[in-house]
DNA sequence: ATCTTTTATGACTGGATGGTCAGTCATGTA
DNA sequence: TACATGACTGACCATCCAGTCATAAAAGAT
């Protein structure tokens, strides 16, 4: 038998380079090349393991997607509000390296928005996320935790786009942690505060 | 004399000529020639009046921003929590043109954000703007009008980042108006019911 | 009419880069 | 040691496009 490679670790490698690449340069401005010499590979070898330049940024995205998923989704139910808080800001409290890849994210994916098809796909992440903290909220409610008559639906889908938007402009404005911590908590306790019974 | 043509009028038409084709397209996707023929235009008449590519790029930024300035800071100091209440929520309430501009500009600038300049230039924007909600939370607060228990500086800054968040979501994810408005109603409600004495 | 200056044009070019492929290397087997 | 096969490489090519420039058109002045 002939030299064997771990494809999935490759591919891990070159997405890793790419990425240290693309948050430095750009993906526009970067080439092909550049992230081969960062993996340490020659150019045709990137070939074997990505169909093209885009097949790398779409690779990039899912596998980030993932990892985005289990921090967001992968919760357990909280049973007192201040549980759901501090749940909140630890979502909010996102590492440096997914901050620094939403820049790439909208650099890449800025005009697949304007396809519906794309669009739809990243706004059903956040009508999930809406979801999801809906029922976080309507168990609180039912657990007495927090008011009644907040409409749980719509507040889910507003707690979706607030923490989106602290994590954007961490991630955009490179705000650093010892600001962006008291902002995170501010945060939370506006939105605590409109919860209380 | 010769012929003569308003040079800023025709600036602004190559402009809006651009952002259709931006929009629709995407930056990097679109050529010269294609911002040249939506504009009417022969491919070489641009170069009269722009230097090159990048410069129609920041010319539009510069005149959309503008527009956001007016928009965000233009507001009279409102005098009761409800009237604070429905400036946030037309705030909020942006116009489709400036929503679609959101993907252009991330495409465009995203990578510029590696820039320590740049992103403290784009930074500034939303500080100032915190603070100009901090003012009037201030305002709101000497008038009896909310809490005074309130930290008005980090408030303000969070209501950015929330205001931010909102537009954002409906700029990039195509949220139609009709879904968007009861979550900016949501948005307001949630941050005034934090505020209420 | 004709002259003069500004404005308009689009064929052309030079540079850049994504992707290919013919050849080389590495590794395990017989 | 010879062989087989997958892994790797980088020079090369075909394409694309921003920006230029030689030429033409437009329009006010006289």
């Amino acid at each position: 038998m002939p030299k064997v490679v771990d494809r999935e670790e490759m591919q891990h490698g070159i997405l890793d380079a790419a990425m240290q690449v693309y948050v430095k340069k750009g993906y526009h401005a970067a080439t092909i090349a550049d992230v081969a010499k960062a993996a340490g590979l020659g150019k045709g070898t990137l070939y074997l393991y990505f169909k093209n330049k885009d097949d790398i940024a779409i690779s990039m995205v899912e596998r980030h997607f993932k990892g985005l998923e289990d921090r967001f989704f992968g919760q357990q139910m909280p049973e007192t509000l201040d549980a759901f808080a501090t749940q909140l800001s630890d979502t909010m409290n996102i590492p440096d390296e997914h901050a620094k890849f939403v820049r790439v994210f909208f650099e890449v994916f800025g005009p697949s928005f304007a396809s519906d098809a794309f669009s739809a796909k990243v706004a059903d992440f956040f009508d999930r996320l809406g979801d999801h903290y809906a029922d976080q909220i309507k168990h609180l409610q039912s657990a007495e935790q927090i008011r009644k008559d907040a409409d749980a639906t719509k507040l889910g889908r507003v707690l979706a786009s607030l923490i989106d938007g602290v994590i954007l402009h961490k991630g955009l404005f490179g705000i650093p942690s010892k600001r962006h911590n008291p902002m995170r908590a501010e945060a939370v306790d506006m939105f605590v505060r409109g919860l209380v019974v």
